[in-house]
DNA sequence: CTGAAAGCGCTAACAG
DNA sequence: CTGTTAGCGCTTTCAG
């Protein structure tokens, strides 16, 4: 059994007692240069490490915070936490991961777990599934701190951080109208995500303001938010059998748009640049894949970096706060004969 | 301030002591039915929840378990993880995931932070940076059970889980060969990782096998793992620029054969199919990459999810172990032409 | 059946 | 300058 040493141990091989080895090795000014000197060194030699759980009794917090996302095998969201742990490492914080697969009863659990005053904050991002927040707004209310980046809660009072999805979708949107197509479905995400109408609307503004005409069949959504790559792909052959068949398609993630050019690839092998493609994305082999698409791409690093600048703040803050603020970064639009971005942050 | 409801409030609010609380919400035989009852309602009521602090300072142990790569964007990796979740949570363990970016520096911060007791056992894939192990090595004579995966040290006494690295690179180098080619350079990882001198040898063993001789130029090692593109870009460059021209590459890992092919693009971009290209990469969109790539898959999600068996077994045993075991699954080799994998686990 | 008290490792008044 | 004591939340003897 795994015993480290305690600062009991010291005391008694120096035959001080525990709270001056405490003070010793905080460097107390209060205890004398040599008896400083004696504890370090012994401390030193056996390696001692003060117990972390110990001291997070005492203090009622455990410098450690928690991350909710669906999952980590996804470029956006593995870039996200990059950002996320940057900060937190500097800031003398654990971070605790967990992953939802975009399921509403593995994040409860989750979210529960990590809860219980074994992190000091959370840091969120729905799963596609949910569409109850009890759970969330609980824990909230008993004065858990709490960030959202990304996929938000409307009527949820704390910090976001989100990209402006409206304007990418837009962006998107219109490349494929400038590049002359006219029948552009829009391969959608879980209806009840915030990210969802917000895309949606975009790809809809662009249509009206390049005069193409809405097509709510040209909308297809993934419940499972590409998880289930059945799904998509169920979703890709509808809009390759419309009658209208569309000659483009602006996708609204990540794995959607993986799974789109999958499901392209499968249906249509001899004639892959039959349709467009511009759809959000993160991956950062996007440049070379084939068929070749435009992409939207979201600063998840960043996003982390400020939604986790935020949360701490809050950890820290002494005075309850009231003022919330909503950070809303702008995406990046890479049409797809761009040269490539080399390196992912 | 976040402060949860204690033991103590329930005690409080129903005129018992704190040790009859316990006692009846962990459903002691030794308290009557109606206290029981009292107890349970009244903390269903108020949301109890038990500290897991307090009871981790109590058991010496935090049911929580420390994973260290190299970094979570990278699906080897994310796959990895999400094995290692899998057991984790449903054995009652949090995982908490640090990355070291392939740098010795942040493996030894890292490490030592999730030690000292915070955690109750280490999950370990070494930085391709690292040559000198006695961070691990002392925490490991410590007693803190540690079982390491992918990238494992040779002579260290405990459990350790890789894939069979010498036979996957000599199938991919055997693929390569019967496809025609003949002049197979390798583009391999850092030196010192265990991983290296392994796939090396199955590479050199192939073309020996094939009757074809080993040129020691054919071979580049990339020090940072794929970390730095411009290494890699180099490293192509010199392939591409030898006196005697290879007519194909065989690369040795997933960050390695994405950079290696964004090289290609680059330098070559009219002519993509000049160099054929084998690889081990776990990307789930690697059947999209132009060029397209053979590929090597190694069952990441089950490596994690086996270690992380070994490694609750190692914290639950009361017994020191003195036998290791050293888990080697196979990979599974993909030519370029193969049937898609839709899935990834 | 229930309560009082000790202790997990550490810090921080409070005394000397 | 150093020691004693109490307490963070919880479990667990040991006494009733």
């Amino acid at each position: 059994m795994y015993k480290p040493t305690t600062i009991k141990d010291i005391a008694k091989a120096l035959g001080l007692s525990t709270s001056t080895v405490s003070r010793a090795l905080r460097d107390s000014f209060e205890i004398s240069e040599e008896t400083k000197r004696l504890v370090m060194d012994y401390a030193e030699k056996i390696h001692y490490k003060p117990n972390p759980i110990a001291l997070s009794l005492k203090e009622r917090r455990s410098y450690s915070i928690g991350v909710i996302v669906c999952e980590v095998a996804n470029s956006f969201f593995s870039q996200a936490i990059n950002g996320i742990e940057s900060v937190a490492y500097k800031k003398g914080y654990h971070v605790i991961i967990s992953q939802s697969h975009d399921a509403y009863e593995r994040e409860v659990i989750n979210v529960q777990h990590l809860a219980n005053r074994s992190v000091d904050g959370l840091l969120v991002s729905m799963s596609a599934e949910t569409t109850d927040f009890t759970h969330l707004k609980r824990l909230h209310d008993e004065g858990l701190p709490m960030v959202f980046f990304d996929r938000v809660i409307a009527d949820f009072k704390t910090h976001k951080v989100t990209v402006n999805n409206k304007k990418g979708a837009y962006e998107a949107t219109e490349l494929l109208i400038k590049e002359g197509h006219t029948k552009i479905a829009h391969l959608a995400n879980a209806p009840h995500l915030s990210i969802t109408p917000d895309r949606l609307e975009g790809y809809k503004e662009a249509l009206q303001a390049h005069g193409l005409p809405f097509n709510p069949n040209y909308v297809q959504y993934c419940h499972h938010g590409g998880m289930i790559y059945e799904e998509v792909e169920a979703a890709v052959q509808r809009i390759l059998q419309m009658p209208d068949k569309p000659d483009a398609i602006f996708v609204a993630s990540d794995r959607l748009s993986t799974g789109c050019l999958t499901a392209l690839k499968k249906f249509n092998p001899g004639n892959l640049h039959d349709i467009a493609i511009a759809g959000f994305s993160n991956s950062d082999v996007i440049n070379l894949l084939q068929p070749s698409i435009s992409y939207v791409r979201q600063p998840a690093y960043e996003m982390g970096q400020i939604a986790t600048e935020m949360l701490i703040q809050l950890i820290e803050s002494n005075k309850p706060i009231k003022e919330f603020s909503n950070v809303v970064l702008d995406t990046q639009l890479f049409p797809h004969n761009a040269p490539p971005v080399l390196k992912a942050s």
